[in-house]
DNA sequence: AAAGATACATACATCAATGTATGTGTTACG
DNA sequence: CGTAACACATACATTGATGTATGTATCTTT
């Protein structure tokens, strides 16, 4: 019955299950539950298995954070108005798996060692995150600075929603008024697009 | 040498290295590093003491975020403006000490035992920087509910500045002028005071 | 198809954190 | 005073996470 798989085939089934094992305790059970043991178990696998594959602990977080990113990555679109520039960065930032990202973003803060191995992953998400990334189409704005600082404000007060909903392990419910303050206040500095 | 001390004077002046070692460790080095041996060494103590003081390290914890938060409750007093209320919330969520709340919220959404313990304390702090705590001035206000919705997105995007101080280990440069762009909302929602 | 490489599992040793006594020095009180 | 209660320290046992082999099955290559 055993279907046969090339070893590269058997390698990315195998890696897949890691990170997407971590990413899941990440996101449930937080920084500290997500132990190795803990990450096999949920895959199906042994200990063997993941040291085979990562040096330990952290480089298999930083793995499991570079394949959320990618998956993140590869829904990018170059927003239009500030509308879409907000609902892009609540794509990222509202997800419920970028808990994962917060969890591994302290702890990186707290150790420097972790920080040299996650560092590379963190920056990405920064940049995915970050207010240049999403305000191409204000580049000849009358008021481009105005546009800048808000969206810069967004973003923190988009971090605030993500850091209430894991800290309460579900969306709270003054989530949908804040992101529609947020929208009223595009409205009000972009006029012309509507949400 | 030795002063002649009373049990109670001996017994606070431990709780209180003992506390005061915990929420140090939290903000330098984070959940995981806050361990039970680490808060005795930096107290100068041993973990005897922690033991016939506290249960655990659940406890431990939940009582050093009890005197924080007593510390930030004393210094309250209702404010009489937009402006002030953001300062208030800000006192709060913007001093350094608060990652040691920001941690232990994360550890309490993830392990449900230690929600058991940390809850009321934590709840405590929710209170504190809870909108309506804030709005007494506005009771009367021909537009309160925009009032109360901006103070209520203003938290978040605090909660977001003090998440990227947390992660960043210091205060990050765009965190003034974020702070400003809210002042800026402030005046245009209450006009009457200035900051 | 046999030898080698790769993917993964198992077993053992280690270390760090915690819980559980038990011991010792201090203060309180009759 | 001298004894009981309290504050704190020390020693031991346990648990869980991790590192280090070493073993076995699967694939590859010639």
């Amino acid at each position: 019955m055993a279907e046969r798989r090339t070893q590269a085939q058997r390698s990315d089934a195998t890696r897949l299950a890691l990170t997407d094992a971590t990413v899941e305790l990440l996101v449930e059970r937080g920084w500290a539950a997500t132990t190795a043991v803990a990450v096999v178990d949920r895959a199906g696998l042994t200990r063997g298995a993941l040291l085979h594959h990562y040096a330990g602990r952290a480089e298999l977080i930083a793995a499991a954070l570079q394949q959320l990113y990618d998956s993140f990555d590869t829904e990018r679109i170059t927003p239009t108005s500030l509308h879409e520039t907000l609902d892009q960065m609540w794509a990222v930032i509202g997800d419920v798996t970028f808990k994962a990202v917060i969890e591994a973003w302290l702890a990186a803060g707290n150790d420097c060692e972790l920080e040299q191995t996650l560092g590379p992953v963190i920056s990405n998400f920064a940049k995915l995150v970050h207010p240049d990334e999403h305000l191409g189409f204000a580049a000849d704005s009358d008021h481009r600075e105005e546009v800048a600082t808000f969206v810069l404000a967004a973003r923190e007060t988009m971090f605030g929603l993500a850091l209430g909903r894991a800290t309460a392990g579900r969306a709270l419910p003054h989530e949908a008024q804040v992101l529609a303050h947020l929208h009223d206040q595009a409205t009000r500095l972009d006029p012309h697009t509507r949400h």
